[in-house]
DNA sequence: GTGAAAGCGCTAACAT
DNA sequence: ATGTTAGCGCTTTCAC
């Protein structure tokens, strides 16, 4: 690869010059005559300036990071696309730090050896002393699809609301006995979708029973092992609300497993739509969040506090919208 | 961030010891107090080195880079997961760079601006002057799960093996009329897929139809269409076998629009297992293939290469099993 | 046992 | 209209 240097030889002109014609220094004076044959030989060499030099010298990577917990999750792919699109829209980067395999907190070392210039963490178990030492290593970063007590840098979606419509659309079709599968208690997306679950209740005048709201993780087994829980357990709901797409396969799994029918039994509908919800049997109905649109405004977030230095308030991403399909349907006796 | 030359001042020590230490330079002689010291207070003052000015100094960036076409594909989530275990279990982290959304070989840059160490190139359409411009670079490379005719740096599956698996698997049900959804025959593994059918076919004195393959992208969508036209033109085989688990969604999908029962009217067979597979209705009968193992050998050749200067051979990847589930049953007349 | 010096390739402020 | 200089933070070779 030639260098600067080379190229300067080459020309017969001081390297300085190339690098600010190469970065469009305004306040240069050059003859034309010049300016072509630089930018021509640099052309021929396939010059290329090196990256870990400039970053050196100007203190920035031009890379963001996105600390997601499994890069196999569909939910994230889909925050992820979103990310790198508006990153790479701005000339940057998106190292894609996923959490499964690695060691815990792990990740605050991307910030901390300076091998990024911000950082999107949509991981949910964030610890206090972790938001600390990001606090305090000056660098941007901002909380994706979930929120923490001790920051107020994070970009969430309208859980609660997209709670509430799956929830209102289960009782649209008549159904009296809601069941909701949660996520676990200390996502605050979890608990965001609880209380529309709950707010869409009361509007109805229905009770809110605890009975009918089981713990999971956000994962298919911890869905499945969930709904196997309330067919052991309980008298069968006719309707389940499943507080994500992972928590729904498993619950269907489960369900297929024990030949209850859906929706003849029992009607589910999932929070997340993703590329096969439509190919499952009966097709799966979700409620569809702007996950795209969060990733896209998390990096903004963070570049315009690359920009400011300061960071901007908490934010909300509305958007939730119904699809529906066969797994739900009307309630009859 | 703390910086080796502040460390020095407050130990008393000249900068460049502490990074002996710190890099534990075998022939280095120092007190047992000193080097006390100067560990105390690089772990006081939480110090990391900075990976901008290592790289720069090094020529080298620990990172290894991966592209990929389409980071929400479940394929190529499990090469990722095998190539960064291995890559962290080696020092080095891995940049997964997406093609979905970008100007067509721009991953060139990676490599020609020294961003990434080695790279992991999973994508199938790479013109004969990209691997040119790859050697030209002189930093390693492997193809993922592809072959070229323009270069031996290559890791795949043994593609050739699992389409006879699958199809064999179709044969011993019972079934005479099937038909192959292959790939894009420019891809290798498609080509191989295809060779296996042709192969289980033979070996069992059938005969190869050439108007019982269809080919497909690697997509739902793609097979999706294919399926359409087997149903339209053509008199519908009893079983099928999809080079890819996206056509076989893909198909499902077409063949319940069409109210085709499966496997009570056609048998389907994909290529890849995933997480869902199991939840689908009716369950996907598929053929897994090893593909965190093809991630973790790519990492492992690249890095071998960057050691030895010089790459090593085209390499398969063994390991192709059926996993028997509802999607596939006896032909019966 | 420790220090000094050089330099990776680039950019930015200041000279000429 | 172009050249000079300094320096980002680190590693490495050699000197004492």
């Amino acid at each position: 690869m030639a260098t600067l240097k080379e190229i300067s030889q080459i020309v017969g002109v001081h390297p300085s010059v190339i690098s600010r014609v190469l970065n469009d220094d305004q306040t240069l004076k050059i003859k034309d005559s010049t300016r072509k044959k630089i930018l021509q030989t640099v052309k021929e060499l396939n010059y290329q300036p090196n990256r870990m030099a400039r970053n050196l010298k100007m203190n920035k990577t031009n890379m963001l990071g996105i600390v997601i917990p499994d890069i196999g999750n569909p939910v994230y792919s889909d925050i992820i696309k979103g990310a790198e699109s508006e990153a790479n829209a701005n000339g940057y980067s998106l190292l894609i730090y996923s959490e499964h395999n690695k060691k815990k907190n792990e990740f605050l070392k991307l910030i901390k050896d300076n091998h990024v210039d911000g950082l999107l963490i949509a991981s949910h178990e964030l610890e206090h002393e972790i938001i600390l030492e990001l606090e305090s290593s000056k660098k941007p970063f901002v909380i994706v699809n979930g929120k923490h007590s001790s920051s107020d840098n994070y970009v969430v979606l309208d859980d609660k609301a997209a709670g509430k419509l799956a929830t209102e659309h289960l009782i649209e079709l008549g159904h009296k006995h809601i069941t909701h599968i949660s996520g676990p208690i200390y996502a605050d997306s979890a608990i965001q979708r609880l209380q529309g679950y709950r707010e869409a209740l009361h509007q109805n005048n229905y009770d809110f029973k605890s009975a009918n709201v089981i713990e999971s993780q956000y994962t298919i087994d911890s869905g499945y092992e969930a709904m196997k829980e309330i067919i052991k357990n309980h008298t069968l709901p006719t309707a389940i609300f499943a507080a994500n797409i992972l928590i729904a396969l498993g619950a269907l799994k489960a369900m297929k497993e024990h030949e209850i029918k859906v929706p003849g039994d029992i009607s589910i509908i999932g929070l997340h739509d993703t590329y096969f919800t439509s190919i499952l049997s009966p097709s799966l109905t979700t409620i569809q969040m702007p996950l795209f649109e969060l990733g896209v405004y998390s990096v903004k977030s963070i570049l315009q506090n690359i920009e400011d230095k300061q960071a901007s308030p908490g934010k909300i991403i509305h958007g939730a919208s119904l699809i529906k399909r066969e797994s739900t349907a009307e309630f009859k006796i």
